[in-house]
DNA sequence: ATTAATTTTTAGGCTTGTCTAAATAATTGA
DNA sequence: TCAATTATTTAGACAAGCCTAAAAATTAAT
């Protein structure tokens, strides 16, 4: 059985693989979990030594394959959690992260099926991320942002790839929601930001935005 | 902020005050959690400390008002998670109260008033409990136990003192639940089991399960 | 190709929460 | 009452998980 801080590691090194695709250094690990590098090397020697890891000294460590299950179902854990936080509990969507770091780390054999079952078997969470099924299998984002679409297509936005709680009650204010249908207007070179028309209302909406927005082209 | 830890004490603490009404001794605590004497002298220290728990070196512990509202505030959690995994994810009443004493110790200042506005304000747990309320007061159980009652009368089921998983499955194998209306039939005096009808059928039943059984008279 | 800068690891330390073993206090019973 | 028993506390140890500071390896820059 994991502890909490092993299953954080975990978690960390997915995300840190999902993004950047290249071996996962110490330093990237510490800054993702906000703690000394030094303390990371020796909990990766732990996970190393659980073969949860692959680490070589120096050379950073990648998860094995039993590492990426253990990490698949944290991940459906905490999506899970989210969808019930707010669609049971009405939890806004910049609310639900951080309560969900703390119900993913809940041991049980039957919970989360069951509650997978009660929230009928969702199939994304809050943030339009995609959370995988009982064996571990998920979905592929598609990477397709709102900085990538061309003037007068219009697009469906489908997640975001920033979820803090900042960028989350920016879009709240905007108007921009998961499905929000949104047509690019125009786009300004200078600083690469968008005008888009949302709900026939027409806004402008900044590079570091627009490149934070999964969507789907219509 | 307290440790998990911490609460399991001052849980431990609340339930033996509850029980006994003497004040609570460090083996009495030991047991319950099952830990060493020692470890537990450490702990009540640092409890005293923080003033959640009165303290006198060879004189026991009792919890102070302050501990107490916590006290108060951890079984509203366990309580509360309870009625979730049963009422809304499927759980049998003898399947929940490992999970709750997980669910229990995530921290929160929203978290339980939405789950308790989601089970619609629910004032007993599945084993005939009383919730404390968000203030902390919490409905004084009468002690009326099935041993107590007398031949011919009829009484229906408030609650299980036990709520082991054994004394929960054997009550499930003979068809009792909270709410089930069972009438005394007779009473043997050799080992005070008593003859009881529950739905036209009859049962004898031992007067370990009798007196371990909450009961409302009819 | 060396040196400088950065990254990573090692070594040692701290806190929390547990333990065992020994010492001390309280209680029991003859 | 006072000796034996039991309960409690103290002292010292240990694992987990974090830290700082220093050493070692790697990478980058001139």
């Amino acid at each position: 059985m994991l502890s909490q801080a092993e299953e954080n590691y975990i978690k960390a090194i997915f995300s840190i693989e999902l993004s950047s695709n290249k071996t996962v250094s110490t330093t990237l690990i510490a800054k993702s979990l906000k703690m000394k590098a030094s303390s990371v090397t020796d909990m990766i020697k732990k996970l190393a030594d659980k073969d949860l890891v692959n680490y070589e000294k120096y050379k950073g460590v990648s998860l094995t394959s039993e590492g990426k299950q253990i990490a698949l179902k944290i991940v459906r854990k905490h999506r899970l959690w989210e969808v019930f936080l707010m669609d049971k509990l009405d939890y806004k969507w910049d609310e639900v992260h951080d309560l969900a770091e703390q119900l993913e780390h809940i041991k049980s054999n039957t919970l989360i099926d069951k509650l997978d079952a009660f929230l009928e078997f969702p199939t994304h969470d809050p943030h339009g991320d995609p959370i995988p099924d009982k064996e571990g299998n998920i979905e592929q984002h598609k990477n397709v942002m709102l900085s990538s679409i061309e003037i007068n297509n219009s697009c469906t936005v489908i997640g975001v790839k920033d979820s803090s709680t900042a960028f989350l009650k920016f879009l709240d204010s905007a108007n921009i929601q998961l499905g929000s249908v949104l047509k690019v207007i125009s786009k300004e070179d200078f600083d690469n930001s968008v005008i888009i028309e949302n709900k026939s209302i027409s806004k402008s909406i900044s590079n570091q935005i627009s490149k934070n927005l999964f969507v789907k082209k219509l």
